[in-house]
RNA sequence: CGCGGGAUGGAGCAGCCAGGUAGCUCGUCAGGCUCAUAACCUGAAGGUCGUAGGUUCAAAUCCUACUCCCGCAACCA
């Protein structure tokens, strides 16, 4: 089973580019673990308790229950729209959520890894948190930014990070692919030298937050944020869940021996899910062989610059797609970006990379493919033989590009794997330009010819619609469709061979499938 | 000496971990083709790989120092 999960977003706001990115990026794998042949289990959802959503819904004069479910339908409606298809829905207002993470609040109160303390200092309300000498500016004073500050006494409840972090430090210096891109490790192995000894607060008096998950032994607190949100991936797997809950068989999708992937952005690598969940989970009693992978992103950019709503530079994914299509949308997002690093975010780009690489390679070579075999041989689809030299390349090129694309995709390098589809997709081009089917077709001594040449360039798009059916579903099924083989979609990695398409095989006549998008709108 | 990332032909990037002819896409210039979505193909120009040292037979790649850009600044809350 392969179990994959995004981070869950926050419904204060609106969905941007960069959500929309993690998602895409987590429903391809999903669809390429599919198309491996593994049983897979895709989660996303939405973190939705905090003090932003109750004062957002204060001032909006709405109950954050409202609020938070037309926050929430933004998301869902989004990636109904990209074409992102989970199996699984977090909620963290789900009973069954809230459940799960107080049962687990219970049993770690009993084993001891949960104690209260008193902590005195000054308080921005603001931020929601104490503040440190540090943050006092030059002259001393603490900035405009906290808002009001003010010093107060409070009682919390700790859970004993400190007990797992030594634990903690071995695992990741043993492991070597825990943390994707690798040069993440070396930050989390920084930060947590110098975490040592230190407690996480999971707990919020509820006379400032009320809008959480209550504290099953201490009806005066709700649970921080972390130990809420990060449940979500065991909560909504099923973990400790009944059997009537309508959650999948916890046993199933993270059993021993299994790691999960976590998609997450590297913000909310450094603490939560690098510091705090592994130790969580260690806690709880999960063994270092199902310690979850963190697959670690990066950020789009606008720019050069952070994406914020403060600076208006936010790009509205669903506005986006309205404008050049999901195709576009998807490719994009997971083309011009280097794994794990960020990436900026340019509208020319876009349409360049979408013409470029779908519309005129991809796309074109479709269109002049099924023309040329509607025009010439009535559209009936012939191995011909015998095979040249240039049939026994193109052959090799589509073998080639099919494994350094596996590789990449394995390595959840989207970007790469496409690559490798392209490399074919150029092949292909050429090999129509040194064949010239239209020369072959003025002679009828070279009728076998011409059908070896179009029948190699018809089986070469079977394969490609496949290798490409994780990142465009609909693409790779229309031309599937205009290949005449709709079962095309339903083939694994393992199933492509030569030979895909069968002897006097009989293909529609082409419909664009990538139209170009011509944009004079370009600032 | 807080941490991390980046600096590669006009633009955007890969390569660096495991040193060995500097690669990709776009753009530019010249040519070809006509089946095709003003698409396709061929060729060319264009880089002292941020700076300065060092290691090595050999450095974009390893080491040291420096400059400039970007992000983060945990724990505490």
């Amino acid at each position: 089973m392969f179990y994959l999960t995004t981070a869950i977003d926050y419904t204060n706001g609106s969905p941007h580019i960069g959500h929309a990115y993690e998602k895409i990026l987590a429903d391809m794998i999903a669809r390429y673990r599919r198309l491996r042949g593994d049983e897979v289990y895709f989660l996303t959802g939405v973190d939705q308790h905090g003090q932003k959503v109750q004062q957002t819904a204060e001032k909006e004069g709405i109950s954050p229950e409202e609020f938070v479910a037309r926050n929430t339908q933004k998301f869902s409606d989004l990636w109904a729209k990209l074409g992102v298809k989970y199996d699984g829905w977090a909620e963290t207002i789900d009973p069954r959520h809230k459940a799960c993470v107080r049962s687990i609040l219970s049993e770690l109160k009993d084993q001891g890894q949960l104690y209260k303390k008193s902590h005195a200092g000054h308080y921005s309300v603001r931020q929601e948190q104490f503040l440190q000498e540090r943050d006092r500016d030059d002259a001393g004073n603490f900035g405009p930014e906290w808002g009001e500050v003010v010093e107060i006494e409070e009682e919390n409840w700790y859970f004993k990070l400190s007990d797992h972090t030594d634990w903690l430090k071995n695992f990741l210096e043993a492991s070597t692919d825990i943390i994707l891109p690798t040069f993440r490790k070396a930050e989390l192995l920084n930060a947590l030298e110098r975490n040592v000894g230190t407690d996480l607060c999971i707990s919020r008096p509820k006379a400032r937050l009320r809008w959480g998950i209550e504290f099953p032994f201490d009806e005066d607190y709700v649970t921080y944020v972390w130990f809420d949100a990060l449940i979500n991936y065991i909560s909504f797997a099923g973990y400790q869940a009944a059997k009537n809950s309508g959650l999948p068989d916890f046993s199933r999708l993270w059993p021993e021996h299994s790691r999960p992937v976590h998609i997450i952005g590297k913000d909310i690598l450094i603490p939560a899910h690098g510091i705090y969940w592994p130790c969580m989970l260690h806690a709880m009693g999960f063994t270092d062989s199902q310690m979850p992978h963190l697959l670690v992103h990066g950020w789009w950019n606008i720019r050069g610059e952070k994406m914020a709503k403060s600076t208006g530079n936010v790009v509205d994914p669903a506005i986006l797609a309205d404008q050049f299509g999901v195709e576009a949308v998807r490719y994009y997002l997971v083309r011009d970006i280097v794994n794990g690093k960020d990436s900026d975010f340019d509208l020319a780009r876009l349409i360049m990379l979408y013409n470029t690489e779908l519309a005129n390679a991809l796309g074109n070579l479709c269109n002049r493919t099924l023309d040329m075999s509607q025009r010439f041989t009535g559209g009936i689809l012939q191995p011909g033989g015998p095979l040249t030299a240039d049939d026994s390349a193109l052959q090799v090129s589509l073998t080639e590009s099919t494994a350094t694309y596996q590789t990449a995709m394995d390595e959840f390098d989207i970007s790469k794997g496409l690559e490798a589809l392209n490399q074919h997709v150029v092949h292909c081009n050429q090999y129509i330009d040194r064949m010239k089917p239209w020369e072959l077709n003025k002679d009828p001594e070279k009728k076998d010819r011409l059908a070896t040449v179009l029948y190699h360039l018809a089986e070469s798009i079977a394969h490609a619609a496949i290798l490409l059916s994780p990142v465009l579903p609909d693409a790779a099924a229309k031309l599937a469709n205009q290949l005449k083989l709709p079962g095309l979609t339903d083939f694994k990695l393992a199933d492509l061979h030569w030979g895909l398409l069968p002897d006097g095989h009989i293909i529609d006549k082409p419909t664009p499938v990538f139209p170009r998008i011509v944009s004079e709108a370009l600032a």
